[in-house]
DNA sequence: CTGAAAGCGCTTACAG
DNA sequence: CTGAAAGCGCTTACAG
């Protein structure tokens, strides 16, 4: 491969000067018709990229990349799990800093849609270059992605993701994979003879997405596989009450085979307890996320196994996919899958 | 934090040329004591840092970073285990083209010593800033380590890891953390009722000090646990005459309860075909590392769980970590614990 | 519509 | 022993 090809060689072939080129790969006006196409004659014989490392320098200073970055509040909490993207995206910030880029944090309340929206306007009306939030509230989600879209401003979700219209980044969890993996761990722990319950564990009225399509992972489980099983339930309950959720699980104590039970969101350590109190031994739990109570229950043996959905990788894998699309252009890295990643008390703390 | 401190700033504030600055920050000669201090004085008050674009800026041509990659020849082949590593490599070297940096492989035999070392001594006698390898030849290797010390040349080692004298850095996943994840699962599929083999497949004379340490972490887990297991035995077979093995397998065909399977390295693939014709039910078989005959029979069920050490993962840190080193000095990439990763067939094509 | 020139922060050959 | 100047590849304000 050539890789001498510079801006310098693209104005000699071209025969203009290394400021016109520049304006023609920048789509800056100022430039005719036929010069430009020219020009981009010549990109595209050569195949010239621009240099990004000599770019950021020269813009370091004069034009910064101001990436905003709108989570729940409870992201200011340290050790809270919505403080965990904010670890990654500090670890991209430092690694990029000397190529010009920045980022501010704003917030909102869960459960307020308002304090989303306004928060959103806010950072529509400052000089952005690109947003990573996270998608809770389906109606003003839909409009942050029309209004980024005609702003031409990159927005990338993280995490949970709502089915909401014209998405266009997002960078989370395989769900439907989460919930296969909960479910070939309990089969291989509990097999055909046992029960097997799906607990969701509900903070709204509905039932959240990802846990929904976290279920339908785990029952897909069994037939692909085509595994019969004994017993297989769900039940959901609001976190605000759990006395329908324990007088279900009484029904388990008379039973002697064993109990494998899936929570489909980070609230794992709630059930716990309950498990202890009803006495239902030969309990197998697996559940989603490494908050603090969830790390000291598998370290204590009450929880066999976390999926852990990396946070703070998702985070960092945000700024650099938006910091590659702002600087080059390339969409590849803010579409992203993120690896299940299992854990066991023994690989807990790596 | 003030951003803005650049050797111009530094130099200013020493009463000296940006010139003598650099000649200080580089400790290149022709700068009196005095001089020198003064602006090593100035720089630790400062805080000031190199900026690494632009230092690469300048250097990408005329000081390109020359690393050596010194693998089995194995790696050669596509698809193969020590080819992934190399996927790793490339990924890194692409990311990081601009800054002027290529890598060059060359290869041994894996039963020769001396194409080691002449392979080495080649890669020592060219203009090579940095080197990647793998310790398979204990002697070789600490002549290596004391060759590359000697001449300041960082020298990273991946995967296996023998115990040597004087190893700076190295890349490479926990052994004990693997086997006693390895424990940790099959003890909760099979439990205290039921029989743990473990399988150490030999190419050479003596044991692997990888499956050494992997069965040590294996056996460990039941202690640390405190879980008195049914029987726990292992089996050393060259993978040259598996008979003795076959033979031994037959001694479990008698029993009814269910047997665990850990084998310590990538040949898992072996072993299935061997509890098939042996017709060994409800056996559970775990091993390590996702090559083609491993994921082949991940995905038909035959191998139940496969850990990964993420062998690309590798080969890419260790080529940004040379790269941090060489442009900031900083070494803290350069010894790594991967994290031990758990794939089960509903997550191994993510 | 286009070019020449200055400058991002660092490095180094050259001159003294 | 030290400084002034040129240059890495790109960007842009200025002049025409």
């Amino acid at each position: 491969m050539n890789n001498t090809i510079g801006i310098k060689e693209v104005a000699e072939l071209a025969g203009v000067s290394i400021g016109t080129v520049d304006r023609v790969l920048h789509n800056r006006n100022g430039v005719s018709n036929k010069t430009a196409s020219e020009v981009r004659k010549i990109i595209k014989e050569t195949g010239y990229k621009k240099n990004t490392v000599a770019s950021r320098l020269k813009l370091a200073k004069s034009k910064v990349i101001n990436i905003a970055v709108l989570f729940p509040e409870e992201a200011k909490l340290k050790s809270h799990y919505w403080n965990l993207p904010i670890i990654g995206i500090e670890k991209a910030i430092t690694e990029l800093k000397e190529m010009g880029i920045r980022y501010q944090i704003s917030f909102f309340k869960m459960n307020e849609t308002n304090s989303f929206i306004s928060a959103y306007n806010k950072i529509l009306d400052s000089n952005v270059d690109g947003i990573i939030s996270v998608s809770f509230f389906k109606d003003a989600c839909n409009e942050l992605n029309f209004l980024t879209a005609k702003k031409n401003i990159p927005l990338v979700y993280i995490d949970t993701q709502l089915e909401l219209s014209n998405t266009k980044y997002c960078i989370h969890q395989n769900a439907q994979i989460g919930g296969a993996v909960a479910s070939r761990l309990l089969y291989q722990i509990i097999g055909f003879h046992g029960n097997y319950l799906v607990i969701n564990l509900m903070t709204k009225s509905e039932l959240n997405q990802n846990s929904h399509q976290r279920e339908e992972g785990f029952r897909r489980f069994f037939k692909t596989e085509n595994l019969p099983v004994h017993s297989l339930k769900s039940f959901n309950v609001s976190v605000k009450d759990l006395s329908p959720l324990i007088n279900f699980l009484k029904s388990y104590q008379k039973e002697s085979i064993p109990l494998g039970v899936f929570v489909t969101n980070s609230r794992a350590h709630l059930i716990s307890p309950l498990l202890e109190k009803l006495n239902l031994k030969s309990t197998t739990l697996i559940g989603y996320d490494l908050n603090k109570a969830n790390r000291k229950l598998l370290e204590s043996n009450k929880i066999q196994c976390i999926i852990n959905q990396k946070p703070d990788f998702q985070g960092y894998t945000a700024i650099k996919g938006l910091f590659k699309y702002l600087t080059e252009g390339e969409e590849d890295q803010l579409l992203l899958d993120i690896p299940v990643e299992i854990v066991l008390k023994e690989n807990l703390n790596q």
